[in-house]
RNA sequence: GCGGGAGUAGCUCAGUUGGUAGAGCGUCAGCCUUCCAAGCUGAAUGUCGCCGGUUCGAACCCGGUCUCCCGCUCCA
């Protein structure tokens, strides 16, 4: 454990000190849990969203991508379900320090006592034999009529303070129920506190006027809003996808871990619309080629397993995580999820509008099912990062930092270095330079001897370089030394494109899916 | 939010009982002209996270605050 908390803070150094990542607002102590993306972490990422772009819209006749407003209509919100899932009355106890969701401490106790019910039944039943009637002995017999009305009489009066926002009477309820804490034991409780995971702002400038609005917590339903707009102009057919890339935004409680749970985070994310019934044999699919894209680049097999969900968000029938072995251990990258039909069937009752698709092949109107696939980008980011992170031991005794990210995504494909400043050697480095610029990122370097220029490659992550020296003046060859191996080869100046375009164009490690 | 640890140069970190800040690496300029870091010369870089208090004097003691890492909880 030690071991990986010191690798992750590798990560995190590496990443500020070549230019990745950097803290928000640095210079005045930093904002929680935001981070800014820098001259090289700006390039990776960029190249990570197209990577995706490319193999989800691009490459499937069948999926198209948009890109919605971040602002939306606040009803959309409550269709989606958000402002009843992402407002969580929360509780502490004062000796454990532990917290709770207080409904689901309320929650409990009403299931402690169904519980009880439960026991009543079965001693009757055993009491009475094959003429127990079940239906007749909850109906009649006095003690279980008694929990029943508790029961139910406190879930109504639950549901009533929630929905009425009586945080107090909550807390009350907690107190008069005599709920104790399950770790410690005690009933010393805090003040129950309402957490709202939604970023709040106004639309209008003057306050009388303004609109109360949310950031929006997940990209998705800007696809769902525009579903039948984007299925009748692009004269879509089901199954189809619509696909997305963009901010979202979550007040997180406890935001940690670098990059990795950010309150501002940018989303990779496609909904695919079916037919209803398919949605097994679709969910299916998608978690097989997301796991064949994540696989394509190279990383591991063993650093990706698929994580079953036991317990179901509101909208779906079944989901799954692809985790990854980040440097503080497998954790969710990727979410496949069957979303039913329930958000366009919630659009569809509080807009009133009929968001449905005639199947020519069934006769049929239906609400289309959907198959979610959606993936952090800043996730994927630090992912490829920390998997690409490495010291390595060489065979004179020394170390080299290096930086092993997929060629494809590497910020700078190709370092063309002189061998001395002098000689005209720089010259012709600039030539190439400005030759190579026009289909690749790549930069110029004469500082210092020319291995510590390859190790300084090595540490951000660039595939190639390229280096210059007095032979090249008479034959016009060059020296390509290989990032990983460490390789060099003789190859002339023109045949330099094609070998990197070899190893970086996004088409050849796209085909690795197959 | 609670508990634990931490914040000193771009990075990693020293800094004695409180006396006014250093190293290594990196960066920049120059020398050397070399195909795998650590050759030579020189230079720049710090409100010691921030605010306040104690003190003749605070990087160091006290209070507050911000930020980061770890654990509890949730998620992409």
């Amino acid at each position: 454990m030690a071991n990986q908390e010191n690798d992750f803070k590798k990560v995190i150094s590496h990443a500020k000190e070549y230019g990745y990542v950097f803290q928000s607002s640095e210079i005045y102590d930093g904002l929680s849990a935001v981070y800014d993306y820098a001259q090289n972490g700006a390039e990776l990422k960029k190249n990570i969203r197209e990577y995706w772009w490319k193999a989800m819209v691009q490459m499937n006749d069948n999926i198209v991508g948009i890109d919605a407003a971040i602002f939306m209509h606040p009803t959309t919100w409550k269709a989606s379900g958000h402002v009843d899932a992402f407002n969580d009355p929360l509780i502490d106890n004062k000796d454990s320090k532990k917290r709770y969701r207080a409904d689901v401490l309320v929650e409990d106790h009403v299931a402690k006592i169904e519980a009880k019910i439960d026991k009543e039944v079965n001693k009757a039943a055993k009491r009475f034999g094959a003429q127990f009637d079940k239906k007749q002995f909850l109906a009649t017999n006095n003690r279980v009529l008694d929990y029943q009305e508790k029961a139910t009489s406190i879930l109504k009066r639950l549901g009533k303070s929630l929905e009425n926002e009586d945080l107090v009477d909550v807390k009350n309820l907690i107190e008069e129920l005599e709920i104790a804490c399950p770790v410690s034991g005690s009933r010393n409780w805090t003040e129950v506190k309402q957490f709202n995971l939604m970023f709040g702002t106004k639309l209008g400038a003057s306050a009388d006027s303004a609109m109360d609005l949310y950031l929006r917590p997940e990209t998705a339903q800007g696809i769902f809003v525009n579903f039948l707009n984007v299925q009748k102009t692009g004269r879509m057919k089901i199954p189809f996808g619509i696909a997305q890339v963009g901010k979202a935004f979550r007040n997180e409680i406890v935001a940690r871990q670098f990059i990795f749970r950010q309150r501002e985070f940018e989303q990779m994310e496609m909904q695919f619309f079916i037919r209803p019934g398919s949605q097994k044999e679709w969910y299916e699919k998608w978690k097989e080629n997301r796991m064949k894209w994540h696989l394509s680049l190279g990383m591991g097999e063993d650093n990706y397993r698929f994580h079953d969900h036991e317990k179901l968000a509101h909208y779906a029938d079944a989901a799954a995580d692809i985790e990854f072995k980040f440097p503080f251990g497998f954790k969710e990258l990727e979410g496949i999820h069957s979303r039913t039909n329930f958000d366009l069937g919630s659009h569809e009752k509080h807009s009133g509008k009929k968001l449905q698709y005639f199947d020519n092949e069934i006769n049929e109107s239906y609400v289309p099912y959907v198959v979610e696939t959606s993936i952090g980008l800043d996730r994927m980011f630090l992912a490829v990062f920390s998997n690409a992170l490495t010291e390595e031991a060489l065979d004179n005794g020394t170390t080299r930092t290096v930086l092993r990210l997929p060629a494809v995504l590497a910020p700078t494909k190709a370092a063309i270095l002189p061998l001395i400043k002098r000689d005209g050697l720089p010259e012709l480095a600039h030539e190439i330079v400005d030759d190579l610029k026009w289909d690749f990122n790549v930069i110029y370097d004469e500082k210092d001897a020319v291995g510590r220029r390859y190790r300084r490659q090595d540490a951000n992550g660039t595939p190639f370089c390229i280096t210059v020296d007095h032979q090249s003046l008479e034959d016009n060859t060059v020296t390509l030394r290989h990032r990983d191996s460490m390789e060099q080869e003789r190859v002339a100046i023109t045949e330099v494109k094609g070998i990197i375009l070899a190893e970086v164009a996004m088409k050849h490690w796209l085909q690795k899916m197959k």
